[in-house]
DNA sequence: GACGTCTATGTCACATTCGGCATACTCTCT
DNA sequence: AGAGAGTATGCCGAATGTGACATAGACGTC
């Protein structure tokens, strides 16, 4: 179950409502990676709206640029734990998290 | 930074509000260990409302008893992943999740 | 078209998390 | 007090996540 495809797809212009047709995801890995990306997604808007390039999130949150690209495309290696981890530490509050999740 | 200690003092009685007076945390790993607190404690709830037992939920989820009980626990030794996958495969649906998570 | 800035991708050594097992603790029932 | 069901704790090898580096692509400026 490629978890980084579903997003390739999407930046392609395919749009992709929701990953389980083309892959075959049980509902519950569906759920799993949609609330990945949303957190994802949350991430990468707060260090825009920051004014951060990545190399400059990376020094502050203490890891690489690659990493942060990698947070931010959704990739399968990275976790939900940095995710929320990163954005805590970039300012984000609980409240936001949880708004990201439910979508 | 003990990441189990917090609970433990909880159980003793302490009773603890939050996190970081005690253990000399930085706001955003309070805020960390708090929210994970809270997914661990939603996914046992769920579990108990299920009327499962550890070790019937550790079958359901293709893991041990032991795992579970950790993940109750909010041991530092699981990860929020595992928290969130095991209680959307509980039958938790993302609004659940986000609503744990703000508190 | 060379240069600078920003982001993406591939790989790797090291660290953390995971499942599983053994064992101990806590109740309740009889 | 002993038995049984449920939960907690400690440990280990295997699996997964992480930071770092190198390198490539994309986009603008000169």
């Amino acid at each position: 179950m490629d978890k980084a495809r579903k997003q390739r797809l999407e930046e392609r212009g395919w749009t992709v409502g929701s990953a389980e047709e083309f892959l075959g995801l049980s509902p519950e890995e569906a759920a799993y990676i949609e609330l990945k990306l949303r957190l994802a997604e949350a991430f990468a808007k707060r260090r825009r709206k920051s004014k951060l390039s990545q190399v400059q999130a990376a020094q502050l949150l203490g890891t690489s640029q690659s990493r942060i690209s990698k947070m931010e495309a959704g990739e399968a290696s990275v976790s939900i734990d940095l995710l929320i981890r990163s954005s805590l530490a970039l300012g984000a509050v609980p409240k936001e998290i949880a708004k990201a999740i439910e979508g």
